[in-house]
RNA sequence: GGGGCUGUAGCUCAGCUUGGUUAGAGUGCCGCACUGUCACUGCGGAGGUCGCGGGUUCGAGCCCCGUCAGCCCCGCCA
């Protein structure tokens, strides 16, 4: 399959069983070994590495001297013969490869600069700058390392493209050029060129879309898609992204629970990793309770309980003061901890104070009893309830909920990324099910989404609706993968009336429902099938599986944090001319 | 919008704490030598607006202010 009208093969897949062959390989100059009566040459291609070795026992005069001369990343087309190395520099330590190349004609057909960056790099030699791995990203690409990346990139979207082929999913494509509908983001905007004043937006999501395909009747879609949002960036997150996107009909949530377990079944299978299916399943209630974040790492126990009801009478009166208010006392039981030294614990109370706990209470519990700061804060009487062990260190937080899970869970991950500390397994996923419909905006004083409007109510939730919204449960899931959340979806509204209501719920205006989201009501009050979806961030999924640090290492030209590109320069000013051909006038500042 | 870290040779870094002669190292690059290397080796050489602007000082890579860029985090991201 490799093989053109300029090569015979690629130059890392030659073996033993080519030994004899004449062959003809293209590629890139890795590293040259010039010593004097003889020349090495690495071979770079696509599929890895070869020597070319040049003699004058079978290379001619003229190509020894033109191979003595080429510079690193070079194109050239070699010919010649594979051949077993001597057996002294056969296969060393080092890496080397049985075969190598006896070329009897070289030609160098891309001539290349000396590159700003390296691409072949000596062990433990550092990365260039980000910023120059960006600048000139052909050279990085060039690099084994995001080869490997991209070419792994390319294998998870096949078996997408097939796991759900085979689930009857259908692939159908959605605009680019959509319609502005704030789902919370804010959105890149296209002046239209023929209706002056008048703009697209990009998609932050196929969302309404592919609910209208359901309406529509195709029943199974799915769309590897590319998304758009305007917002600040972080490692894990791009101003351009692509989710796998899918959704069904006539399915209550385990269908879609199934389904996207089974994508991320075949894609760690993919990746070389087992998975157990089905995935346990977690309230959102429990998650926090447990483990005070809704995408808790279940790699490891370590399980928040709650010590309220152990306060006994000696306990300090803060935490009194903390119970009047509401709040309650948390805490972390940690087995073997009462190893830990002063700096480890100050360096936990730091996360604690960090999540904007006033501090963190610990106690240890050695031979002779409890110790530490935490006996007099908690109490002798609290301590002797606990059900402890020698050895054990207790870590707690008292205040409001909406204090003590947050650092609680700081104090959680502190403690897993301690040096030593093993998982119990290496792979934990989980389905956070049972979202709250509305979140408590603290800003506004107002309920907006959890998550997006279209998502349904809890049906046993359901009369809560007009008294008490806050406490209504969503038909949402999120799927989690070792503290990472890899996607969320919902049972969508389908009774026209009710998504209007949640509109109106959510103070928008009528004129305004309209407007925004009239095609979306209007194509539910056209038959809508009970329908519901998921959405998986393919990025994040791929630099998990790829073992990468950033996003930027499995996306071939990413953005910086400050959403610039630099490779290829944008964004950029464009001209007066071309701005009033849009419509646009520029705002003197 | 806010906070932190970084910016010195093509690349990776040291020098900054405590301002003072000609800013160093490794690698890459150039030249010479070298017939089994694989991070080839040996010898020689070139290579610097210390991110940019301003200030303090007799004197600034080093101190101060501002600014730009990259990265990380908070806000934000249904």
């Amino acid at each position: 399959m490799s093989a053109t009208a300029l090569r015979s093969h690629r130059a890392g897949e030659l073996t033993r069983a080519h030994v004899g062959r004449q062959v003809r390989l293209g590629g890139w100059v890795h590293r040259r070994r010039d010593l004097g009566g003889l020349v090495f040459i690495d071979l770079r291609d696509r599929a890895g590495l070869v020597q070319l070795s040049f003699n004058p026992d079978w290379t001619p005069p003229a190509v020894m001297a033109r191979a003595a001369g080429v510079g690193a990343e070079t194109v050239v087309l070699a010919s010649g013969v594979v051949a077993l190395r001597p057996e002294a520099s056969r296969d060393t330590s080092l890496g080397s490869r049985e075969v190598e190349v006896h070329v009897t004609d070289l030609e160098v057909v891309g001539p290349a600069q000396t590159p700003p960056i390296p691409v072949a790099r000596k062990e433990k030699e550092e990365l260039p700058a980000e910023e120059l791995r960006l600048k000139h990203r052909v050279l990085d690409l060039r690099r084994p390392e995001l080869q490997r990346n991209l070419l792994l990139r390319h294998r998870l979207l096949q078996r997408t493209r097939q796991t759900l082929t085979d689930l009857e999913f259908l692939e159908i494509e959605t605009p680019i050029l959509t319609k502005p509908t704030p789902e919370g983001a804010r959105d890149y905007l296209v002046p239209s060129r023929v209706h002056p004043g008048e703009f697209y937006a990009l998609p932050q999501s196929p969302q309404i879309y592919k609910q209208l395909l359901m309406v529509a009747g195709y029943d199974r879609y799915f769309q590897i898609a590319r998304c758009f949002r305007d917002e600040d960036l972080r490692a894990d997150r791009q101003p351009e992204f692509t989710q796998i996107d899918l959704e069904a009909s006539f399915v209550g949530p385990e269908d879609i629970q199934e389904i996207v377990e089974r994508v991320l079944v075949d894609l760690w299978g993919e990746a070389g990793v087992e998975v157990a299916r089905p995935f346990p399943r977690l309230t959102h209630r429990e998650a926090m309770e447990r483990y005070g974040i809704d995408k808790p790492d279940l790699r490891y126990g370590l399980e928040i309980r709650d010590l309220t009801p152990l306060l006994g009478g000696d306990a300090a009166p803060f935490l009194g003061e903390a119970r009047a208010a509401g709040g309650r006392l948390r805490g972390i039981v940690v087995p073997g901890g009462a190893t830990l030294t002063r700096k480890e614990l100050d360096t936990l109370t730091s996360a604690a104070r960090d999540a904007r706990a006033g501090g963190l209470i610990w106690a240890r519990r050695t031979a002779a009893g409890w110790e530490g700061q935490g006996v007099k804060a908690v109490g002798q009487r609290l301590l002797d309830a606990l059900a402890g062990a020698e050895g054990d260190l207790l870590l707690a937080v008292a205040g409001p909920d909406t204090v003590t899970s947050p650092a609680l869970h700081a104090v959680r991950t502190a403690l897993t990324r301690r040096p030593g500390t093993a998982p119990a397994t290496p792979h934990a996923f989980a389905w956070i099910v049972d979202f709250p419909l509305f979140e408590h905006d603290a800003e506004s004083g107002l309920h907006v989404p959890a998550h997006h409007p279209f998502t349904a109510p809890h049906p046993a939730d359901r009369d809560l609706l007009v008294g008490e919204p806050w406490r209504v449960r969503a038909l949402h899931y999120d799927a989690v993968y070792n503290g990472n959340e890899l996607g969320s979806g919902s049972i969508r509204i389908t009774d026209p009336a009710v998504q209007h209501r949640i509109f109106e719920l959510l103070g928008i205006p009528e004129a305004e429902i309209r407007r925004r989201f009239g095609f979306l009501l209007d194509g539910l009050a056209a038959g809508a099938p009970p329908h519901g979806g998921f959405a998986l961030g393919f990025d994040r999924i791929t630099m998990l599986l790829a073992g990468a640090s950033s996003l930027r290492d499995v996306i071939a030209f990413p953005k910086t944090t400050a959403a610039r590109a630099l490779f290829e320069g944008a964004p950029t000013p464009v001209s007066a001319d071309d701005l009033r051909g849009l419509h646009l006038q520029p705002l003197d500042d």
